[in-house]
DNA sequence: TAACTAGGTCACAAGGTCAA
DNA sequence: TTGACCTTGTGACCTAGTTA
């Protein structure tokens, strides 16, 4: 991960950047209309122009195998399905324990976000399932929201959208200094919990493309 | 009322505001005469001086493009920038497809706030205003009392002013505790249910221009 | 007594902190 | 840099008190 960092550090790329125009407003606008918002964003994200990062091209990234895939992206009028795509490799493995439980409703942890993030469910209610406790056969029943942005446990409505810490953490930072990421592939990457530091842009753009904004205080969405 | 004798009670910073124009003393005048004010006060907070704070020209508080200067407004393109941050590589392009988003909302809560503060109503009726239940096509009417602070649902008239159960909690709590708040940028942010949060400094000096005042319990200026 | 508001309460989210 | 944990502010809801 550091090397992502590193890239992004240098100033050099980050002032040519600047330069670019990749002004902040713009991204902020996305923000606010979509508070909460069922992610329907992603359009517009995936309108996006290819970015040509000659590094993209340079690097083997294989280990980033798990992109976004842009048939999928497509779809984004479903968020969901920002991460249905994907995933040609085998889902993880975790996810799918934990689904296991859970079969009919989830068959992978993408699935999970994805339905989340499709649905335009806002409400709390909508967002979270419950899984059978498989420590026990008692009927306790063990309710797990998942993070919309990384699939990850939620803890709670952060910026408009039910988010984990560590998204919510991510996103706190991003907004607070103004960080300009920039993904190393085609920013496609996937985004979920056991990958999810490996490219800040497209956890930032995934943020984004969930409905967070800074404006989504509180509970104007509930 | 202490607290307004706090604000002018100056830091250094405070009295550097001051000295830019950012009085205090205006918005405490604001304040006793106008119980259950009419509003029309916000007509002159625009006509503010230009406060000149240097860390809005340091550092790019692009979050807090809200200013409440008309003209910036604009169309309220604006609030977008709340979160300038941007993602660094799929660059300016992905920002103009944003704004395109917000408008409605943002320029709805524009008109909301202009609304309130433009016209001069001062009575009840006047202040609300009828929308049209959406849901059904019965005609059941949903009446709409905006906040004179920010625009939000009014939830009663609460020390002096029509205004929402957040207005009225952050006022009370103002006072209470007599904190001095100060503004991270030149004064002018724009108040607006959705960014209501970002500065207390301008909340609160809204709620004095709004007419809030401690003094005016119950209806009695009614 | 009815209608209404000031102020209290507390679940919840924003933002800070710091070990890893 | 991340994210678990913590502190603090917010605002929906409630009750006691005020007014007509």
């Amino acid at each position: 991960m550091d090397i992502y960092n590193n890239l992004e550090q240098s100033s050099t790329l980050r002032s040519s950047l600047v330069k670019n125009g990749c002004s902040d407003i713009d991204i902020v606008a996305v923000n606010n209309n979509n508070c909460g918002g069922s992610g329907q964003q992603d359009d517009d994200l995936d309108d996006l122009p290819e970015v040509s990062f000659d590094a993209s091209s340079d690097f083997n990234l294989d280990f980033f195998d798990t992109t976004e895939d842009s048939s999928v992206q497509g779809g984004f009028s479903d968020p969901g399905s920002v991460e249905s795509v994907s995933v040609g490799s085998p889902p993880p493995v975790a996810v799918n324990k934990f689904l296991l439980h859970d079969d009919n409703e989830f068959a992978t942890a993408e699935r999970l976000s994805s339905s989340l993030s499709s649905a335009s469910a806002n409400t709390k209610a909508d967002q979270q399932f419950a899984v059978a406790d498989s420590n026990s056969n008692s009927s306790v029943v063990k309710t797990f929201v998942p993070c919309k942005v990384c699939g990850d446990k939620a803890s709670g409505y952060h910026y408009g959208v039910t988010s984990c810490e560590g998204c919510k953490g991510f996103f706190r930072r991003s907004i607070q200094k103004q960080i300009e990421y920039r993904c190393l592939r085609d920013g496609k990457c996937l985004v979920i919990r056991l990958n999810r530091n490996r490219c800040q842009y497209c956890r930032f753009k995934k943020c984004l493309s969930a409905g967070m904004s800074r404006d989504c205080k509180y509970n104007l969405n509930r």
